[in-house]
DNA sequence: TTGAAAGCGATACCAA
DNA sequence: TTGGTATCGCTTTCAA
């Protein structure tokens, strides 16, 4: 006990052994054992950790002694709590599993890492009905802000997200007016674009093959209705449960060699979709892309390599992480963000090659 | 206003200003806004969100229309530092952008998440000079357990994983006696497998290319030592950069080429590098397998399909997950581990077929 | 079953 | 520059 305070000369003031009336404390060394240790107030030893510049010199070296000797390791919680600093940025993504999201967080994650902030990840697994309680899990953290994918959210969000007034991130989807920041791209100019793509190439017969996941949808829907536009009418589409597999695209190629399909042109959904197909209309005997030509979308960069005769949709995936971040970043220092809508665009990328190098 | 309870007949009792005192509150709703619509103590409404079965029937009707009207979210952080339950259990992988990690994090995740508990996510990237901090920085958010990657941890690391006393987790890897539980599979045994599956093939010259990643040089080791103790003494090995990609494996295999290298079988430890090894020597002119026969090692299950001329290691990366989370959450329930180390092995998975699909 | 009081471990604010 | 004090929002303990 310090003995700073003998107040009272009760030779056993009754609170003397207060820590006995409340609960054990958790046993890990709090910043007022490091100031007992360093001589000094636990708000000086606070001080020198987070502004060292506004104490002496010589308390600094004390104290850093101090927390080394003991091993002590700040409670964020309590100082989240005290502050309402709490360093956490929290994010929501359906699935690590994909390229797209992975490699966008693994960004994300490291810049803001870079400036002492920690990401919170919640996994909404595709389905929308538990995103509200993923982002309530979210906020019962308090983080200093949130990224989402995508731009529909439900009203339990939406109240919810206002209650907090922190910055909002919506990432991977430009399809409507952001609730705050937004960072992505247009679905919906994909599905624009690759049908342009395929009627300048004069291809006989489109289709398109996809998951029904919400921006798997637009990507689709976006694709027929630019074909009916272009005169295209008997585009037709295929849809596959959700997640999308390699095995998905064998099989919903069979389903369409079944049909009579001999000729066509695929929009996959999917790099994964894209190469089952591929690889069924090869077992099929067709040829890939002289009979069958296929298109992808995502991120699987082994694509590029293993099937020439892929073309596909490449998202620069770290830009999107980066951006988010960059973003959170300016917004949480006070400054202005400038351009609160990025659009990191995508490329379709044609590869030349007829033959498979496998 | 729900008119249920016009208790106290005071028009305006005394204490509606004692916000002013203190600094501003964070503005959300808090447990005793919702105490004061409900009517009853902030208790009574903490007990009816955690232990409902404490309280009336009719408190938590009450209580629950007080907290939908309100729109509560719960505050963990003033809830963890007073109960020291975070429900936060921290990881520490090298990245998310292998399969092996992202698809166990998944899991374990998953696992987690459906006992309420959440996983705050840390990334170290490869270099294990950063650990220490990444450990530091998960700790002081104060999780109740905590999962490594690997069985290599720093003094530093060591001594801060004691002071909290918390149940943790090595994964991945089963290499060396655990601190205190394991999950994962042994390095060494798959360099054995190899050599062992290499040599009973015949193979005339093996080589082994890899990254300089603290478990692929485990397996590079086992795998030579075992081969020296079958008496094969002409193996060699290729050392590449980190993070392996399919490109490092094109100019590993084009090099030995360079070097004279035409019939040899090559362990590689990373599934890119084995695809970029077949392509590369397939661009050579070689012949894959006959020529140059390729075992990779990890979880690219693209793999399988695109190149069946590729052998390849398969772990159970959901296993590695599922376990450990299920290993949590027995600890923090108070039962006891029965088997705190946990081999989930590998598999050796060999092609049959000798022709590229593709 | 319910409520009042005392922390949990840190920071903000104001005095010294 | 340093220290004391009052919170932050919740839960534990104990009494009613």
């Amino acid at each position: 006990m310090t003995s700073s305070k003998k107040a009272g000369s009760e030779p056993r003031p009754k609170k003397a052994n207060s820590q006995r009336a409340g609960r054990l404390s958790s046993g890990r060394v709090t910043l007022s054992d490091v100031a007992k240790v360093a001589g000094v107030s636990s708000m000086t030893v606070s001080r020198a950790i987070n502004r060292p510049e506004t104490v002496t010199e010589q308390v600094q070296q004390i104290v850093k002694a101090a927390i080394d000797k003991t091993g002590y390791v700040p409670n964020l919680l309590a100082g989240g709590l005290a502050s309402s600093r709490t360093r956490l940025i929290g994010a929501v993504v359906p699935t690590l599993s994909h390229m797209l999201f992975s490699g966008s967080i693994e960004a994300f994650n490291g810049r803001l890492a870079e400036e002492g902030y920690q990401v919170l990840l919640a996994l909404s697994g595709y389905g929308q009905a538990a995103d509200d309680n993923l982002v309530r899990t979210i906020l019962s953290r308090c983080p200093e802000g949130i990224l989402l994918t995508g731009t529909h959210h439900s009203k339990e969000v939406l109240a919810q997200l206002d209650n907090v007034n922190i910055p909002v991130i919506e990432g991977w989807d430009l399809s409507r007016q952001p609730l705050d920041m937004a960072v992505g791209f247009s679905h919906d100019e994909v599905g624009q674009a690759v049908a342009r793509f395929l009627v300048a190439k004069n291809h006989d017969k489109l289709i398109v093959v996809g998951a029904q996941d919400e921006r798997a949808i637009m990507r689709r829907d976006s694709f027929l209705r630019t074909l009916e536009e272009l005169g295209v009418d008997d585009a037709r589409h295929v849809d596959t449960p959700s997640p999308s597999t390699l095995e998905m695209g064998r099989e919903s190629f069979a389903q369409l060699f079944e049909e009579g399909v001999r000729r066509a042109a695929i929009f996959c959904n999917s790099d994964w979709l894209a190469h089952g197909v591929i690889i069924e209309a090869r077992e099929r005997g067709l040829c890939v892309p002289e009979d069958i030509a296929v298109i992808g979308f995502g991120n699987l960069d082994f694509a590029a390599y293993s099937s020439p005769s892929l073309t596909s949709i490449h998202i620069d995936r770290e830009a999107i992480g980066l951006h988010a971040a960059n973003m959170f970043l300016k917004r949480l220092a006070g400054e202005e963000v400038e351009q609160t809508i990025v659009d990191v665009g995508f490329d379709i990328i044609e590869r030349q090659s007829t033959q498979s190098v496998l």
